[in-house]
DNA sequence: TATATATTCCTAATATATTAGTAAGACTTT
DNA sequence: AAAGTCTTACTAATATATTAGGAATATATA
C-alpha cells in the first residue's frame, strides 16, 4: 500500500498531461501557484479539500472520482 | 454555492453521529486528535487527502464517497 | 441541587500546505 | 553550439492544518 501523498501525485500528473496541460496552464485555471502543483506532483505535499475541489475543476472531472483514481493507485501501489 | 470547508464540516459530522460515534471515538479510530475532529466539524479546519482517507476508514465509508456527500452538500448549501 | 462524568469547544504550539521568487532542464531556432 | 523560450524543480517565507492541554457545556447520578 502505498503512501497516499505520492498517490495522489501521481494521479495528479498523470491527468493534467492526459488534458494536455503544462502544471502552469493548470495553476492558472485552478487558481493556484504552479510551484505548488510541482510539489504535489512530486508527492512532496498534499492538498486539502479545497484545492483538490479546485484541481478537479480545471480538470474537468469530478473531486470525487479524482479521489477514487486516488484509491487505486494507493492500492497497486 | 456553500464552502467546502463549511460543507466538509457538515457532511463529517453527520456520518459521525450517525455511526453512533464521538469525537474522541472517531479520533481514536482515524488515529488523529480530538480536538479536530471538533475543528473540522465546526468548518474552521479543513482536512488534508491522507486525512480524509483516515476519517473514512474510521467511519467505513469510501474516502471517494464522502467527498462525493461534500460535493452535494457544497451545491444545495 | 450538587457532584461527577461525558462530550465538545477554545487557545497556544508545532508541523505542513500554499505562496513567491528563482534556478535548473528540456526543446527550438539560429 | 549558443541563445531564447518553455516547462519543471528548488528554496525560503507565510498561511493554515494538526497537535496538545485545558475550559466550557451538556448529561447523568446521588
Amino acid at each position: 500500500m502505498m503512501e497516499i501523498k505520492s498517490s495522489t501525485g501521481k494521479v495528479l500528473r498523470k491527468l493534467r498531461l492526459k488534458a494536455g496541460l503544462t502544471q502552469e496552464q493548470l495553476a492558472l485555471d485552478a487558481d493556484i501557484r504552479r510551484t505548488y502543483v510541482s510539489l504535489i506532483e512530486l508527492g512532496q505535499n498534499q492538498p486539502t479539500v479545497t484545492t483538490i475541489f479546485k484541481i478537479s475543476k480545471a480538470l474537468k472531472i469530478s473531486p470525487s472520482k479524482l479521489i477514487k483514481l486516488v484509491e487505486t493507485e494507493t492500492l497497486r501501489g
